[in-house]
RNA sequence: GCCGAGGUAGCUCAGGGGUAGAGCAAUUCACUCGUAAUGAAUAGGUCAGGGGUUCAAAUCCCCUCCUCGGCUCCA
């Protein structure tokens, strides 16, 4: 009896039965058959040479796709897998999924691998694949495939601890063939292993098994595959652009900030440069947090135990924070891992009104975080930071037009700084949290009204939130495609439970006000080095730290540079004669490399004309004879911070 | 913290038991130049730190610190 199959153009065609996915591709046309590495029957994978069970809409996934790519990734792993178990003897697996952009296998052997193993097992699998071994797919009962794997403990872990609802058809898993090696898998997978057109291993590291510390520490080897050699390349090359972008060899190279040995790990100093623009970005907080109805204040950078005690923190966030410091009459003092508890202290110097609220306390707190030392990435996750953090203290009544008013700050602040692409995710109870579970409800679907009310997609990250309450927080894609978290924005009905804070209501009795942390860049070393990833060391004219270099054509031009200079300065913007001895070219290619938005040079005509060769950074060609005052006008127009008229 | 790879001049890196090297950067001198590198000379090092083996250690061994790629966590 022949099968329907609903093709996605809604068009019905008839395959006789026991017709595999590949049928019905080729039936469309060859290049899709050539291109397919799987389908979807109703939404379910299945291998392309697998007869369909039943009639149903399909869908033909190529390996051009997301979806193609990882059914490809995941056959690569298995590749990987198999040259490692047939090198190295007495090795055994683990998984080995797909991953973004490449795919990864762990395992388990007497000696880790080494740069050489990965060339070793590169060509392995090179031969795996030239043999074109197909992929054959097998169901069987999980006793058949304990005793199959019995050599191999993880595995044996996976089969007896798959969940009922994973494996469709119930008591049964599957696994797939190729030659003699055999692997528990979901699939799909290729045809065969000779489809897989570029395939490269990156790296090893050590990884534990199912990601938990007390578990054993497994070898992990990390390689990407794509659908042609053409997009490796590709691919190759944007790991290349992200090495060109990273902040850590642009700062120093830029001379905007470094990380001295002597100091310690995970502590930066900043660079008269760097401090400059750092000052520009703060100066820019400031001026939003004042425009969305912020006031200013200061705290200390430790405070006693106690104080920690009552907040909580040491209770849950202890790991997180620096040892006690034994200080007067034996009272031990901690450094701040957040701010939050000096801005309730200011809250609750006096009584408080209804008529107060909200009251929106900000602060460039610097604060001090243990992160274990395996974690440190230069400004992206130091030990002391500065958050752009706020507090704001408000009525339960309140609470959905502040959190409304927050996120639209945080995507204000976000779009100043280049960023047009926005991702939330809305984390929700974790395991470890305080406060009572009716409060945690309603602090979550608050804040999912306000992402609603901005209209903007989110994912729920289930117990993601921070101990003390739910948050959102705002990813940002980059000038090159990598996701950032940067914002966040967290609800909190606990602390002001713990420090007991009050106001007085329009009767009078005493009323819990509830509150939101925010912070809007997170961290500004963090934001820094992302801003600095995402512009590639080039920042936009008002960030620069020097905006116009002037550079004289000869000796006897410094004077008519100077007074540019100083023309340029008086309009407010940053310029900086080169008058070294160096010739005309070379010092127009070191303001190029330090990134300059403009250069000027000057020489026997402009000196005569009032005006000067005009470079912009990124373009190809200099302007002749622009009179400065042009120029002025121009790099001033774009030197004003966003939001901000002349 | 754990697994792996590293740390040699400001930067990028060679050298692997027997006198510390290169390119770029820096300094000085000459050149005074019209849009991405003028030339020459000079200076610069407890070879991350400490301990050990050895007649002799940058080199071999141990410990510590720091960096990088991951695991985990987060801003």
């Amino acid at each position: 009896m022949p099968i329907e199959i609903r093709l996605p153009d809604g068009s019905v065609v008839e395959h006789p039965e026991g017709s595999t996915g590949l049928d019905v591709a080729a039936a469309i046309g060859s290049r899709l058959a050539k291109a397919a590495v799987a389908v979807r029957l109703d939404g379910e994978w299945l291998d392309l040479s697998r007869p369909l069970p039943h009639g149903g809409s399909i869908e033909i996934v190529t390996e051009n796709t997301e979806d193609g790519r990882s059914v490809l990734r995941h056959s690569a792993a298995h590749v990987l897998a198999q040259a490692v178990l047939d090198l190295y003897e007495g090795a055994t697996f683990a998984i080995g999924p797909a991953i973004a952009d490449g795919f990864y296998y762990d395992f388990k052997v007497d000696q880790p691998f080494t740069p050489e193993d990965l060339e070793r097992i590169e060509s392995r699998m090179a031969e795996i694949i030239a043999a074109d071994q197909p992929f054959i797919r097998e169901a069987m009962g999980r006793d058949q495939a304990l005793e199959l794997f019995s050599d191999h403990e993880f595995k044996r872990e996976i089969i007896e601890t798959v969940e009922p609802g994973e494996v469709p058809a119930g008591d049964e898993v599957t696994v797939y063939r190729n030659n003699g090696f055999v692997d528990l898998c979901r699939g799909p997978h290729l045809p065969s292993t000779g489809r897989l057109e570029a395939v490269k291993l990156l790296r090893i590291a050590g990884a534990y098994w199912r990601g938990d510390e007390a578990n054993p520490q497994l070898q992990r080897i990390y390689g990407t595959a794509w659908e042609s050699k053409k997009e490796l390349e590709a691919y190759l090359h944007r790991l290349e652009e992200a090495e060109r972008r990273d902040h850590r060899r642009l700062g120093p190279e830029l001379d905007l900030f470094s990380f001295p040995k002597e100091m310690g790990a995970g502590l930066v100093v900043w660079h008269p440069k760097g401090g400059l623009v750092r000052k520009l970005i703060e100066d820019h907080s400031r001026r939003l947090h004042e425009r969305y109805g912020f006031e200013f204040v200061f705290s200390p950078h430790l405070a006693k135990e106690d104080l920690w005690n009552t907040s909580g923190h040491l209770q849950w966030y202890a790991e997180g924070m620096y040892p006690g410091m034994e200080m007067d009459h034996g009272d031990a003092y901690r450094v701040k891992p957040m701010n939050c508890p000096f801005h309730i202290m200011i809250y609750r110097s006096r009584g408080r009104s209804y008529r107060e609220l909200p009251l929106r306390l900000g602060e460039l707190g610097g604060v001090y975080r243990y992160e274990r030392s395996g974690v440190l990435h230069g400004l992206l996750r130091a030990r002391g930071f500065t958050q752009d953090d706020s507090h704001t203290f408000c009525t339960r009544g309140q609470l959905a037009d502040e959190l409304a008013m927050h996120l639209d700050f945080v995507l204000r602040w976000l779009k100043d700084f280049g960023f047009t692409e926005f991702e939330a995710d809305l984390s929700t109870r974790p395991d470890k949290y305080v406060g009572d579970p009716a409060q945690w409800g309603e602090a979550e679907e608050a804040l999912a009204a306000a992402l609603d009310r901005a209209g903007m997609e989110y994912r729920v990250a289930e117990g993601d939130g921070a101990f003390y309450g739910p948050k959102i927080d705002v990813h940002v894609k980059d000038a090159i495609g990598r996701r950032w978290q940067m914002s966040t924005i967290q609800v909190d009905f606990n602390l002001p439970e713990r420090f007991g804070i009050e106001y007085a209501g329009p009767d009078n009795a005493p009323e819990r006000p509830a509150m939101i942390h925010c912070a809007k860049a997170g961290s500004i070393e963090r934001f820094f080095g992302v801003l600095v990833e995402h512009y590639a060391g080039a920042f936009p004219t008002w960030l620069a730290p020097v905006q116009a270099m002037i550079v004289p054509v000869a000796d006897r031009h410094i004077d008519y540079a100077r007074s540019v200079a100083e023309q340029l300065a008086n309009a407010g913007l940053r310029a900086e004669v080169d008058h070294s001895g160096e010739t005309v070219g070379e010092k127009i290619r070191r303001a190029i490399t330090a990134k300059t938005p403009a250069v000027m040079v000057v020489g026997d005509r402009d000196v005569e004309a009032g005006t000067a060769g005009y470079r912009r950074y990124g373009a190809d060609e200099e302007r002749r004879g622009v009179s400065v005052d042009e120029i002025i006008t121009e790099l001033a127009a774009e030197a004003q911070p966003p939001g901000v008229s002349a």
